[in-house]
DNA sequence: CTGAAAGCGCTTACAG
DNA sequence: CTGAAAGCGCTTACAG
């Protein structure tokens, strides 16, 4: 609240006519940009208290050539992952003082979506973070001015010189391991459309099968209609050796699950079952889904961090941050739907 | 992308020169806020075109005391609902050219909420959405200047002058007026904490009871932890009269089934079971739940289209929109989960 | 260490 | 209809 009297909220001028010292002093104080006698600095201290003033961030902004905020471009805005990468990201944010500003660039035309940047650039954003989904994006990376700092989260390694991603293609081969590590012989992989990108749940089975021995077995390919994996859940239960299946993802395990289930094999007696992303349900279900689970609010908050590291570097003229390609870590979590092979192994 | 030579993105004085005409000019094309000659308007547009000039929102912000923007202040960041309200709420701001920030409340001291909170000030937006979890947020309104536009997602009728709620009281009266409708003679409610606001799933459930001459009925409350809901859903099963429950969200739902049929009571021969909020897993579940979902992506565009028209009133000048609580309405979904009373009933 | 001056990019009265 | 001037709130050289 503003003192009585002050009609609207206080400005930097206030400030500097209540302590009694120069505007640009005031400034100076605010931002440690010069040495303020420490007799000013108190009575400015007090001043800022009284008046309970707060530096404007537009004002700053314009006098800066930058904005104390970074905005997120993002697509699949309601994709689950999507929600915990920014929470995390905006949390971090917010507690660096940083406005935090989300764009997506889902439902608007191709043509529509280099003046959705430049609308977004327009608020002179300290950095960006673009959260990769798809080819488009990553194109998108070649839009943007190079002097902007810059973070993708996901995509390629490479794709950006500053980057993080989650352990992806490491849980694909961890799930793997430990299917393997539980006495299966071979592991079956089911999996939807992947991304063109080097960093997959399908590649990290792939590299554990290398690393067994088993090179030349195909992976089987879902679309999101569950109905067609429940359909190929029954297909497999007919085949006498499988004993472990990796689904790429929780709702196709359930449903392979079901598939197996219509036609009397048993999980895990029978057949291991492991999915992928530990959704809410998996834990719900029977059998509480083994599964991996990727830190996606800690993607996004090392996701802030890193970008916050290249606006610092860049403020005060120090060389930017060595690029990097951070990776976040998920973890396995393993519950009832896998297990040693029984009687078909 | 600018023309070569020049070195930095144009504003509007590069216009103004490539176009021969003064800045104001420029200005009042941009705006409207003033009649151009058809000769300078040709020429601007023609300067604005190839130049690619986008006018600076924070310039523009400065000399309007208003930015093109809205935040949302909002707490529970990864509530699946949160996501969907938020996605709803950006699209739309996106489409009026509007910039969306998004800043958290929760995971932050009780005397930072107010620094938070003249800190998104400080940022001057055009308006502010926010979107109601607990009682803290609905105390935060009084904290925000009154004549900035505003918003409030959910609470109680009446909390804020502008404000768009999900059906929720309604869509318990529905759920359970559509067990009624099956031939059930009683409908047991199970939920979880709610908030205090008037617009309750329990509260419907209640009105629909009252409306069916049953008045004493008390709910059961079980907290988060599913186990909880299980072991009720045993106890349950030992009441020979229960025929049918409405259960306050999905995951009690599905917990109460398994609890359930421990005992050896059939879902939905036996008794029906009803969710509420139809999450992604309630169409996959075994039996598929019978849900009632929520628009909330609708939800958040209604928000912003409210705040719009409040924004653009207050903009030219004009009286600021009625008064108005807008409800959002939802869907009964019905799936396998419900049926008839059988032997029981 | 500190003030007067100029500028960030735009808009809004003020005079034509 | 249109230009010259002043201002939005802050910061950064420039001189002390």
């Amino acid at each position: 609240m503003p003192p009585s009297g002050n009609r609207s909220t206080p400005v930097i001028k206030d400030v500097a006519q209540l302590a009694g010292v120069s505007v640009p002093t005031v400034s100076r104080y605010l931002n440690g940009t010069a040495k303020v006698s420490t007799e000013k600095r108190e009575k400015i201290a007090q001043a800022i208290k009284l008046l309970d003033y707060k530096p404007s961030f537009v004002a700053r902004a314009l006098a800066n050539k930058v904005m104390d905020s970074v905005t997120m471009l993002t697509s699949l805005s309601t994709y689950w992952a999507t929600t915990e990468v920014n929470s995390g990201a905006e949390h971090a944010a917010r507690d660096h003082g940083f406005l935090f500003g989300v764009t997506s660039l889902d439902g608007i035309s191709d043509d529509e979506i280099e003046s959705t940047i430049n609308r977004v650039l327009s608020a002179n954003p300290a950095g960006l973070i673009i959260s990769e989904s798809d080819e488009l994006v990553i194109q998108l990376l070649h839009q943007i001015p190079k002097d902007i700092p810059l973070v993708l989260i996901g995509g390629s390694r490479g794709d950006a010189p500053y980057q993080v991603i989650p352990s992806e293609r490491e849980g694909g081969r961890v799930i793997t391991e430990y299917l393997f590590g539980l006495g299966h012989r071979n592991v079956v992989h089911v999996h939807r459309r992947e991304g063109p990108n080097n960093n997959t749940r399908t590649l990290g089975w792939r590299d554990a099968m290398t690393d067994a021995g088993i090179q030349a077995m195909e992976a089987y390919q879902v679309g999101t209609d569950l109905s067609e994996s429940v359909e190929l859940g029954r297909k497999l239960a007919q085949d006498e050796d499988l004993t472990a299946i990796f689904a790429g993802n929780d709702e196709t395990a359930i449903s392979l699950i079901k598939g197996l289930r219509d036609e009397g094999v048993r999980v895990p007696e029978d057949v291991s079952v492991a999915g992928y992303n530990d959704q809410i349900f998996a834990k719900m279900w029977d059998p509480a889904l083994t599964s991996y689970s990727q830190n996606f609010v800690e993607l996004g908050r090392q996701a802030f961090e890193m970008l916050y590291a290249q606006i610092e570097a860049k403020r005060s003229g120090e060389e930017p941050p060595e690029p990097e390609c951070r990776v976040v870590e998920g973890e396995l979590i393993v519950r009832d739907s896998t297990a040693a092979p029984g009687r078909r192994g």
